[in-house]
DNA sequence: TTGCATCATAGCACTAAGGACCATATTTCT
DNA sequence: AGAAATATGGTCCTTAGTGCTATGATGCAA
């Protein structure tokens, strides 16, 4: 299973964020490092047309009435966002990037 | 450390949904089964109020600044939540549902 | 066949979330 | 002292997101 592999990375990077913690706090890197570190640490989060979209959720294997209540939003607006009628904005991107780069058991 | 423990629970939930859809997919259970176990995998989400949005940040030890990046927001926008301004909806309460339920860690 | 449910699309009206700008005052680090 | 980060406050504005309803296609079971 993945479970080992995708463990140790998954808690590698976990855990770096509070190791970078702790090493703030006993003097050992400054806090514009800290600030930096945090930043690359996070998930990229770029625009998704409606096609990858689609993709992340038929991965998913979900229907669009349960991908929405993961994401916690309506049924209506997966579809549009399917159709390109609405873009995704903010947190909805965030969450799909999440959904993407990590896999659906990320938000859910 | 809490890496092996939180990583037990962790992956037993992340795999239990692709474990549910091998035994659908295997003619073990139903559908309706299938549907029904997906939503109850779900992170609850329910609303925030001002304060329990500044103590996930505050827990995070992070800035109004980096904590908005992480949730692909703005940083009055956090400042709002924190105030009460403006009551994070949907997707936003998802992020922090996640947040204050997972850790921080499991949106970066 | 009939019936019932899920699925996806589609329309519309509406509210408020969220974004993009400002400016300000305080703190913290150099 | 200066520079940078921090948090608050504001204002204007766009559109994401909701809620509702209706449609047709599909599939499953009585």
């Amino acid at each position: 299973m993945g479970s080992v592999k995708k463990t140790y990375r998954s808690d590698a990077l976990r855990s770096a964020h509070l190791v970078a913690q702790d090493l703030h706090a006993a003097g050992a890197i400054d806090k514009a490092t800290l600030r930096r570190f945090d930043l690359s640490c996070l998930t990229p989060v770029e625009p998704l047309d409606p096609q990858a979209i689609r993709a992340i959720r038929e991965t998913a294997q979900m229907s669009q009435a349960i991908f929405a209540k993961a994401l916690n939003v309506t049924t209506s607006l997966v579809s549009k966002w399917e159709r390109g009628e609405k873009k995704p904005g903010g947190p909805s991107l965030k969450l799909l990037a999440l959904a993407s780069r990590k896999g659906i058991d990320a938000i859910l």
